[in-house]
Order: C-alpha cells, then sequence, then structure tokens
DNA sequence: CTGAAAGCGCTAACAA
DNA sequence: TTGTTAGCGCTTTCAG
C-alpha cells in the first residue's frame, strides 16, 4: 500500500508557524483559488468575497510566499544592479558620489513600478558563493561594462535583459544602454573655456580603455585638431587616487604649460587646484578650470570650480524604465541606444577672465 | 478521460528553453538526485560521477532555479537593506557619505557570506505595490529606525531576524542592534574642545527625537553640568539644510556666543565655517569647530575641520555579522547589542590656540 | 551508493 | 462564479 494512499487535501495545515494560503481559504470559507483571486485582484470575485478574504488573510497575519509566486510565475520582482570595478579590489567605487547618485534614482524609479534592486558585485573572481546564481532575477543594470565582462555576456546569453549605463564596449549585446553624449560635452567646454579666454587648454585623462575615456579624449584631440592647438596632456591610472595629484602636478608643469584644464575624474578638481597653488597660479586669472564631477565639494572650494554633471539621477531612472519595459515586453524589441544630455555648472573657476581680457576689444557701440 | 491519465515522468523536458535539473540528470545518465548532490557537494557520491555530472551540467548551461531552491529550502539568500527616512520624502539620504560608506561595507560583508542585499523603501506609506511581501527575505537591516517604525514591527513579528544601524527608539524587540557610544564620543571631543581652550562651548543640534540627537545631546548637558559651563545651543530640523545655515548663524549670533562649537550633522562643518566668516570671526583663534561627518570634504576646507567619524564602514560590517549570524542560528539567542567606538579626526580647526590663549593664564610656574 | 517520490506554497487552466 | 487539479524546479527523506 502506501503507493498512491489517496492522499489528504494536500499540505498538512500551516507551514512554518504562519498562516498559508490554505488556512485563509479554510477560514473564510472559500477555495484557495478564490482568496489567491481577492488578493491579487484578479478574476470576477463579488466584492463581497474580496473584502471578506482580505479581512480573514489579515487577520490571520496571511503573507503570501514570494518565493512560491516566483517558482509558479517565473517573476521575481528582483533587478540586479552591478558596478563592474576598475581595480582589483571587489568593490569599490572610485566615482562615488556618481553611483551614489545613480543608484538612488535607481531604486526609486523601481520600487515606484514595483520592482526592488539587489546589489550584486562584479564578476566575483573565485568567491566560494556564485550569488549570481542564487538569485532569481527578471533583468540586470550594468554599470560601466568593461571590455570582456564574462557576467554581462553570460546574462545575455542566458536570455535576460541587461540594460548598461554607459555604452558597452566590444560589442556585447545588451538590451539597451544609457550613456552621455561625452563628445558634445567635451567640445562644449572646450568652448565655454575658449570664450572665457583660454589659449591653450589641457587635459587630464586615464590610462584605462573604458568608452568614457576614450570618447572624452578623442573628442579633446579632434577639438584640438579644429581649433588648431598642440594638444597637451597627462595620462594615469584614473582608480589610483595619488596618481591623479601627481599627473595634475606633471601637467602644470610641463613647459608647455596650459592656462586651462580639463580634468575626467572628479578629484582632478581638487588636486589641480592644489597643484596651482603650488605653482603659484592663480584661478581663474593664471589658469581656467574644469572637472567631471557630481561632487557639491566644488561649490565651495576656493575658488569653486566649474563641473561637467553627467546626471546620473537623469541615467538611473531612464536605465530602469528600459529595463522594466524590456521586462514586461513594452518597449521596443530591438536594442534602444538612449543618449542623455549634460549639464555644465559654471561657477568661478572657469569664468572669463576679468575687466583687462574682456575689455580688450574696444569698439563702437554694436547697433545692429 | 484524462483525470489520472497514468503522468509521464513529470516535467516535459526543459523549461523556458534552457536546461533543467532534469536534462542533465538525463544527458549524464544518473537520477536527479545524483545531479543536485554532485552540484551541491551533498551526498557521498563517487568523485568521478561528481565530475561527470558537473562536466555535463556545465556543458548544457545549466543553471539551478534560485526561486525553486528557496521554496524548497526557505532561504532565500537575501537580506533587506532599508532606510527610514527622515521627512517625507521617499527615499532621501540626509546623511548621506555615512548611508554610502555603510551600505558598501554591508554589501561587500553580506557577499562575502554568499548573501546579497536588497535595497527596500522605508515604510511605502500608499505604494501601490508592496514590495516587501514581494521579496524572500531571510532577514533585514534597519538603518536609524523610527520611534514606532511599523515596517520593523511587522517584521519582527513575522519572526524574521532584524538587526538595527543604531538602537531602537522605543522598545522595538530587534534581534540585535549597533550603534556608536555617542555619550563617550560626545563628551571625548568636549574634553578636546576645553584641552584645545575653549571656554563656553556651543551645540549645534537637531530638534527629532531620534536616539542619536537624543544622547548627543544629553552627554553634551551632562558634560556642561560637569565643568560648570551654562550650555549654549541651537535646535533645528535635521533633515532641513537651509534650516541648519541659519541656526548656525544664530548660534554665533548671541550675546552669550561660543568660543567653540560643536554641529551634530554632516553640513554643519561648513555652515558654521560659513557662518564664522560673516562675523569676522577667525578659526581656529576666534572661534573652535567640529563636526560629525564622514565627509572627506572638511580635509580640505579652509581651514580643514576636525570630524568626529562614526565609522560606518566597521558598522556596517558588524550589523551583517550578527544578522546572518542570527539567520544561520550561529549566535546567541538573546538580543545582541553592541556598542562600537567612534574616531575624533583632529584638523586645524579645533587645534590649540596659539601663543596668545595658551598664556591667557600667568602663573607662578605651578609645582604641586 | 543511487533513485523514486513527495512535496515547498502558489497560480493558472480547466471542470463543475 | 467557484473549486479541483496539475504542476513551477528543486531538495530530501526513504526504499532499493
Amino acid at each position: 500500500m502506501s503507493r498512491k494512499s489517496a492522499r489528504p487535501p494536500r499540505g498538512g495545515t500551516r507551514l512554518n508557524g504562519r498562516a498559508g494560503i490554505r488556512d485563509v481559504a479554510a477560514a473564510a470559507g472559500v477555495s484557495i483559488t478564490t482568496v489567491s483571486d481577492a488578493l491579487n485582484g484578479k478574476g470576477r470575485l463579488p466584492d463581497a468575497t474580496r473584502r471578506h478574504v482580505r479581512e480573514v488573510a489579515e487577520r490571520l497575519g496571511y503573507r503570501p510566499s514570494a518565493a512560491a509566486r516566483t517558482l509558479r510565475t517565473g517573476k521575481s520582482g528582483l533587478i540586479g544592479l552591478t558596478v563592474t570595478t576598475y581595480g582589483e579590489e571587489p568593490f569599490t567605487f572610485t566615482e562615488f558620489a556618481y553611483f551614489a547618485e545613480m543608484a538612488r534614482a535607481a531604486t526609486s524609479a523601481a520600487l515606484a513600478r514595483g520592482y526592488a534592486l539587489v546589489i550584486l558585485p562584479a564578476p566575483a573572481r573565485h568567491s566560494p558563493f556564485d550569488v549570481w546564481s542564487n538569485v532569481a532575477l527578471d533583468g540586470t543594470v550594468v554599470i560601466d561594462p568593461s571590455d570582456q565582462d564574462p557576467v554581462v555576456s553570460e546574462l545575455v546569453r542566458s536570455g535576460l535583459p541587461v540594460v548598461s549605463d554607459g555604452r558597452p564596449s566590444g560589442s556585447l549585446p545588451v538590451t539597451a544602454w544609457v550613456d552621455n553624449d561625452h563628445e558634445e560635452a567635451v567640445q562644449g567646454l572646450l568652448d565655454h573655456l575658449a570664450e572665457s579666454g583660454a589659449r591653450r587648454i589641457g587635459l587630464l585623462t586615464g590610462t584605462s580603455t573604458d568608452t568614457y575615456t576614450r570618447l572624452s579624449t578623442t573628442a579633446y584631440l579632434e577639438w584640438c585638431e579644429r581649433v588648431g592647438q598642440d594638444p597637451v596632456y597627462e595620462t594615469y591610472p584614473a582608480h589610483d587616487p595619488c596618481a591623479g595629484a601627481v599627473a595634475a602636478d606633471r601637467l602644470l608643469a610641463r613647459p608647455d604649460r596650459p592656462d586651462a584644464v580639463y580634468g575626467l575624474f572628479d578629484p582632478n578638481g581638487t588636486d589641480l587646484l592644489a597643484a596651482a597653488r603650488r605653482y603659484g597660479l592663480r584661478v581663474p586669472e593664471d589658469l581656467l578650470l574644469v572637472c567631471c564631477s557630481e561632487s557639491t565639494v566644488y561649490a565651495t572650494t576656493e575658488p569653486p570650480i566649474t563641473t561637467l554633471s553627467l546626471k546620473p539621477g537623469r541615467i538611473g531612472n531612464t536605465v530602469i524604465q528600459l529595463l522594466i519595459d524590456a521586462i514586461e515586453g513594452i518597449g521596443p524589441s530591438r536594442p534602444v541606444q538612449q543618449v542623455m544630455p549634460t549639464d555644465l555648472i559654471v561657477r568661478t573657476s572657469s569664468q572669463r577672465r576679468s575687466a583687462r581680457t574682456t575689455v580688450s576689444a574696444p569698439r563702437a557701440p554694436a547697433s545692429d
């Protein structure tokens, strides 16, 4: 016997001590389907039944099991958020203010649409646990995917929607990506510096090959060519903060010292300011300064420094919308590539040099 | 017919297009039990079988279903991370540098033990979705739980381990909490100011009733009483940045103007510096300054400002260890309350006043 | 040492 | 309209 002993109505009574859907059904005098429908707003039940079931569920402290729902529906409501790290360190944020703001916006956006964000590590070199395969994800956001990120390609291959913040280098077939228009941003900012009187603009850039660095540097070189200026730049490994200070110093120590500098990375503003001080250069009188940063520090430095903001909040939000659209099959089925504008926050450090320069072209009052 | 049509070996073949455990079993010529055991390092299988199964699984691109595992085992490997917000805004971080660092450390610590962090909102007032009940959590970290946080009490009631960063006000029976020794920190810092020559130390504090504000303020008042100084303080709603600037100004405008100030919140340093400037007070000559902050800004202000660091990284890590211990049933079963030290980072703003002041009490060389 | 079978709690077809 | 039933894919006793 035993094989197929007319099994009892399935499921003893209650799980782990807390009420299950069957308990609610029993207590409300309905079937479990009705409970499920009533609670999920599905089906076509009389309002009375619905209310009744809800009330009973409430009274019993019923909490539906997310795991069971996920298993059944195939949707977990979870979105992965990962930062592929520059250096070796497992979990560093170099561009911290950027990430913090981006993550904040992404979290809000996701929550507003009923999803939660799971923070996941970049390809764990040899972690004893592979967290990635331990969580059911509906999709993933990848920040700054590096050249041949194994996790990303794995994810894409497995059919999971992946949206990237920053256009992926290489040809990772992500579902969508969002990025700033780095070329335009850099050229615009160089124009701004030129208008403020800069004659030779220098660049502080990185040695790494990520697209941000590459596009920005290229844009700089092109701009130089267009206006006929010799490029003046120094490179350093962006993840090393000390190297940045050294590179800033080097740049200002050159014989062909620039009279304006754009720094690609967040700490460059501070580094350049310090270097300028060492060489007795006044900002903005002797040296104009701009750097790319989300930090509010630069509003209160002495002098305040003009920054290029990448608007991480807007990006975080957009990325999430795109991803959830893909998850829910709303968006277009072909890859989306969205370019977002940047913001140049002009402060003293790049202000037109005072009187002397401004007055330089005295003319008759224009009358046209 | 059909009712009970001698059902086939269960499970068609493959799910959603990807390989399932059954496919692996079939391909490897073993039972699904063996596959499960081989992959999870359970059971006592010959190494050959184990390797073989692993290889087949790999070849098929098999990825175990996290949802199914969770349903079966009751463990999701997911930890909730929530910040109960001060104001009305759904997702603001006032103490941003603090949170960022704390979250970073917590994430690392969790990942190192095989868990991932899910960012969850504070009690969503009336969100259309209740994300909380949509994710299977093994436990939750709560940052700065407010007085009667409904989510926290609900979680605790439902038997989920909850560890709090910051001792919970009221009597929320959390599994454990971690907090700084705020009393000691404040008294130590006041002593430091006094040693640097402060005669009347003022306080910039908050109007809210959270424990941090309360404990710090009390510590200040007690210290004043002990050394026989009249308390000089201003309060303002900590979540309003403008109010902070105003309060700083008010404090320095008082007739009984303090000659040293401690500000409880991150932006206070900047605010106080600005206010001091307005009143023509030199720091540290006329006014000593300390504030509680994790921001690196204060290393480069003019002058650099002494800060009290709460060591959020250490707290984040500890909180996670405690939580996972509780989840895995390792730790002590009674509530743990862990107090962590703080760090006073002494910079120019609180340095001993130079000669003139030091000399202020000319006496005969003490000989006792 | 291996395999068959019994569910974890829920939702979605279908049957009544 | 409501209830019955068959699994979602996995782990885990328990027989072989």
